[in-house]
DNA sequence: TTGTACGCGTTATCAT
DNA sequence: ATGATAACGCGTACAA
C-alpha cells in the first residue's frame, strides 16, 4: 500500500521513466498498464516492478488528450439542502465509482451564469445527468446538438435525452383512493405549487383522477407558491380557517409541506390525524420520527442516481442507440398521519448525522 | 445563448480551426483566449468572432497537460446521508464554482480498495480536501510525500497538512456548564461513542471539564457504539433504567443521539425536559422541529466546507508556505430540551424537501 | 512480441 | 504585435 519513496518533492514519473527502467518501449509500457494486447511474462514483470517502483500512475490529461474521453461524468443539482438531491447524487456515485470513473458535481441554485457553468462542465466529462429544472432546455438542446451524452433526472424529456423519473401519478392515485376508499373523506385538499414542478403536476393529477374514480368533485387547482416547511404551515392555516367546510385531509406535495400542515394543526388545536388527516412525500428522515408518522410515499431516490449514472453510460458507450428512459416505482408509506393505526411506526434507524 | 448552430455531430472545433478562421496562428488565439499579453484590438476582434462562430472552448484535457494543471479539485467524504457531509460539500463546491474550477467528489463508506480509488483521485485534480476518518493516516502521508496538496476537515492535522475544525471543546464546556449551573443538574450523562472520533473526544473532555469547573465528579467514561438514533434509544433506555439514581440530563454527541434518546424518554413515561434534559450537536433540521426543540450546537458546516477548499487553494496557488490550520466558532443553540422556556421555538424554514 | 512515430489540444518560449 | 515550434503524457497504427 501506498507507494514507495521515491523522494520528498520528486516529479510524478512519466511512461518514459518506466520505459527506461524497464528496458523497454513507452508503448509496451502502455500495453502492459492497460492491460491490452499480448505481452511475454517476463516483460510483462519487468514493466510491473518498474511501475511500482516509481510508483507511476498515467496522467489523466494525457490519456484522456490520446483517448478523447475524460472517464468522467458530472451530475448538475439545483441545492444540496436536504436529504433529496444528496440520496441521488450518492446513488450517481455509486454507479460511477463502480465504472472505476470519477463524478463531478455542479450545483445551480441561486447562481449567476448558470449556462456557462454547464457548457464549461460539459467539456470536461463525457456526459452529464442533469436534475430537475437547472438548466434551460435550450441549454440542453445545445448541449445534445454538441453530441454530449445527456440524461435526465426528475424532469421530462427534451432534446431526445433519456429521463429517469420515479412514478408520481401512480401513487397519488393510490394514496388519494386510500383516503377516499379507507378513510370516507370527501372534501380534501392539495397543498403544493402544481405548476413548478412537472412532478408536483403529475402528483396533482393523480389526486384528481383519485377523485374522477370515486366521483367526487376535486378540489380546485390550488394555488400556493414553495415547497417549504413554512409555505406549509401557511397554506393549512388558510385552509383550515374555511371553518365546518374545512378539509378532512391534506395531499401535500412533499413532507415539508406536510409538517407545516402538522404544526398548523397544532397550532389551532386540532389533531392529526384525529380531526384532520395529512399526508406527505419522499419519506425524508422527519416522516418516521414526528408523531404521529406520516403517511408518505417513498422514492427510491439513490437508486435513482445510479440507474441515470448507468443509463449515462450505456448512452457514452454506445453512441448510436438512445436508451430509453425509465420509471421507477414509488412506494406507498402507511403510517398514522393518514388515520391507520400506529403499529410502532417502523423502524427507527436513520442514517443521519454524523460523529 | 447557447452557442450556435455548428451543424449536429460536428466535432469540436480545436485551436487550430479558429486560428485558420481568423487568420492568425494559434499563439494568437490562445493570447486572446486567456486574456494574456497584448493582442491588437482589431485582432482581439477576429478572433473573438471566430471563437464565437465556431463555438470553441478550449479542450480541458489539452489544457491541463500544458499546463500541469486540473482547475478541479476533489472532496473525499465518508457518506453523503445526513445533512451534516452535505452541507459541507456544498460550501466545498460554493468555493469551487467561486473561482472557476469543478469539484469531485469520492464517497469512502463502505467500499473496497479506497486507498486506490483515493490515489486515482488525487491524480485527476490539483488538490484534496479530506473529511473525517475516510482514509488512513500512513495514505495521507503518501500523498503529502508525492506533493499532492491536501486540507484536511473535521479532523486532526496529519502530515503537515492544514485542517479545518469547527470548535468542540469550548462549546461542550459552555453547554454542559448550562445544565449545571443554570438548571442546577448533577447528574449528568455523555451519550456517544468517545473513542470514535476526535470530535467526540473533545465534546467528551469539554464535558469533562465543566464538571471538574463545577467542582463535580463526572460520570465514567460511556462505552456506545454508533452515531445513530437507535444507539441513542439503547443508550438512553440503559441509562433511565438505573431508577432513582438516573441522571437528570443527557448530553449527547449528535442530533441523532439526542432524538434517540428522546424517544427513549416517552417510551418510559418520561417527559422532556421536566423528567429529564436532552441536548444534542450538529443542528440538524429535525432539531428545530420535533417538539420539544432541541437545545443543541450550530456547527458551521458550509462555512467548513468553504473555508477547506479556500484553504486548498492557497496551498495550491503557493506551494511554499503551508497555510496554517482554521478553527471555526461554534454556537449553542438553546431551545427547550435542555428545560429552558420554550419562546416560540425560533423559526420553521428548514430548507429541505423539494419540488 | 516489441518498437517507432504521429496525433491529441494547449501553453509558452523564442524569434521576428 | 505576431508566428513557429517545442513541450506536456499518453494511446495506437504501422512497421519490424
Amino acid at each position: 500500500m501506498a507507494e514507495g519513496g521515491n523522494g520528498v518533492g520528486r516529479a510524478r514519473p512519466n511512461i518514459y521513466e518506466v520505459a527506461d527502467r524497464a528496458e523497454v518501449s513507452i508503448a509496451t509500457v502502455s500495453r502492459v498498464q492497460r492491460g491490452s494486447s499480448a505481452v511475454r511474462a517476463e516483460t510483462r514483470r519487468r514493466v510491473l516492478a518498474a511501475i511500482k517502483e516509481l510508483g507511476y500512475r498515467p496522467s489523466v490529461a494525457g490519456r484522456a488528450l490520446a483517448e478523447r474521453r475524460h472517464a468522467a461524468v458530472a451530475v448538475v443539482f439545483p441545492t444540496l439542502s436536504g436529504p433529496y438531491y444528496a440520496e441521488v447524487i450518492a446513488g450517481c456515485e455509486d454507479a460511477t465509482v463502480e465504472r472505476g470513473e470519477s463524478l463531478l458535481i455542479l450545483g445551480t441554485h441561486r447562481r449567476p451564469r448558470v449556462d456557462d457553468l454547464v457548457f464549461d462542465l460539459a467539456h470536461r466529462v463525457d456526459g452529464l445527468v442533469v436534475m430537475g429544472q437547472t438548466v434551460d432546455d435550450a441549454v440542453l438542446a445545445a448541449l445534445a446538438r454538441d453530441a454530449v451524452p445527456l440524461v435526465l433526472l426528475g424532469r421530462p424529456s427534451v432534446a431526445e435525452a433519456p429521463s429517469v423519473r420515479s412514478a408520481n401519478a401512480a401513487p397519488a392515485v393510490e394514496l388519494t383512493t386510500h383516503l377516499i376508499a379507507e378513510h370516507g373523506f370527501e372534501r380534501l385538499a392539495f397543498v403544493g405549487d402544481v405548476d413548478s414542478a412537472p412532478d408536483v403536476a403529475e402528483r396533482w393529477e393523480g389526486f384528481v383522477e383519485a377523485h374522477r374514480r370515486a366521483r367526487l368533485e376535486p378540489p380546485p387547482r390550488p394555488v400556493s407558491a414553495g415547497f417549504r416547511e413554512a409555505d406549509g404551515f401557511a397554506v393549512a392555516r388558510a385552509a383550515f380557517a374555511s371553518g365546518a367546510n374545512r378539509p378532512q385531509a391534506l395531499v401535500c406535495a412533499n413532507d415539508e409541506l406536510a409538517l407545516g400542515a402538522c404544526r398548523a394543526a397544532r397550532s389551532l388545536g386540532l389533531a392529526v390525524p384525529d380531526d384532520v388527516a395529512v399526508t406527505g412525500w419522499d419519506d425524508v428522515s422527519l416522516a418516521r420520527l414526528v408523531p404521529p408518522g406520516l403517511t408518505t410515499v417513498r422514492q427510491p431516490m439513490r437508486e435513482l442516481g445510479a440507474a441515470a449514472a448507468r443509463l449515462l453510460f450505456e448512452r457514452i458507450d454506445t453512441a448510436a442507440a438512445q436508451p430509453a428512459s425509465l420509471m421507477l416505482p414509488s412506494e406507498l408509506v402507511i403510517r398514522s398521519s393518514c388515520g391507520c393505526a400506529s403499529e410502532q411506526d417502523t423502524q427507527f434507524t436513520t442514517d443521519e448525522g454524523r460523529g
